[in-house]
DNA sequence: TTTT
DNA sequence: TTTT
């Protein structure tokens, strides 16, 4: 049985990739992403604000590209799915921990953003619909 | 500033709806789903399967449908945004954990939808929200 | 450049799916979907509903089980990308029809689930693409 | 009954966005995007593409922000849901067009993109996984 | 051309 | 009608 499970994340590195190689030699990187919402406002009519922190993993040639390209503080969109790794900490303990495993990716922003001249892009202010 | 996080999730209930109000009386549902994907094959060339695990949150009138129509197993399709949730524990550790903020959901399911016995699937009257 | 495109929908079939082969014997299949919105209210406060009407068209083994399961009626959720296709009418004019190429879909439906009588749904076993 | 519709798009603007206002002073924006997609190989092997063209139509504050900052070339990145018009012609032929209406919105490109110093952002070849 |  |  095979249901659905797909995430889409637009925000920064909070650290470089890292590039590591499986024994069969598939480049796997994992990075951090921070991605902020606007999430309302409070009582005081203060917008509210909330960054998620997840970890990415990115395998093969994604992998690659992305360690070359990017470091931390870069944009980027990612799609993936949301995957529960678990494992046994020294002491025997189980944990486990959510993580995107990356499925497609993009760069976004570039030498050209093609913005009007002159201005400046505006303050972000749409809540999240949700 | 706002990035996107966007949330796809079919799968089913791993326990039954816990249904809580804030003080203010806004209904709040908590509960558990479980996806299972289909990921491949090993090196013997057998199917390879995961299965994700995370806690979802709904929040108003859709806390408190869900509350009354789902159970345990119940299939569902839910559509929210990934959170990370932080808090201390006990002993002053700092805590962390992934969860879903549903924003929108589906009663889904073949032959057995698994719905609680007698009662009626409702109107569905959520506003697309755009 | 590759850009994102994705798109989710969950529907009813408007027509039995028709399933064609290719020269290199790759199936085909073709089918209207219907997707209902409630989209607000309008100014007396009656719900206003939106129905979105749209071909999609599927490929390969999944053409196949789509043909051989779902018919008219058949509630499916699909995700694909939309397509412009174009082409010349007899005219000489040039026409133009957005559609949705498949890329994955799940058998949903409540108590009834109109999927054709007397065959068990498959087992499901597509692969997530990642 | 609600079903889900839900598309995300990220392409490159076909023409300035057009503003206008209904009668009750509400802003409605529109404008084309353009979004490109590496579509797999053809049987020599030469990389295929496929370009797709969508109406995309904004409201309110949105429409505004959008007509404001945007222009013809501007990458934006765009999510909402698929609508089909229909109107009759002056000959009175039934007409449908399908288009998106817009939900959110990113400006993708920015003054600093945050790329790793000298060097060329590298050829998308990406496929795109469907 | 249209589904529940 | 079309963008990079």
């Amino acid at each position: 049985m095979s249901n659905l499970n797909r995430i889409f994340l637009m925000g920064n590195l909070t650290r470089d990739p890292e590039l590591r190689y499986t024994p069969s030699n598939v480049g796997v990187a994992t990075f951090g992403l921070a991605v902020n919402s606007n999430v309302g406002k409070d009582a005081d009519g203060n917008r509210k604000t909330e960054v998620l922190f997840v970890d990415i993993i990115a395998f093969g040639k994604q992998a690659e590209t992305i360690a070359q390209y990017c470091k931390k503080g870069t944009p980027l969109f990612v799609e993936g799915r949301l995957r529960l790794r678990t494992w046994e900490d020294k002491d025997g303990n189980k944990r486990s921990k959510h993580e995107v495993v990356l499925n497609a990716f993009q760069f976004i922003g570039g030498a050209n953003n093609n913005i009007k001249d002159d201005i400046k892009l505006p303050e972000d202010d749409e809540d999240v619909p949700f």
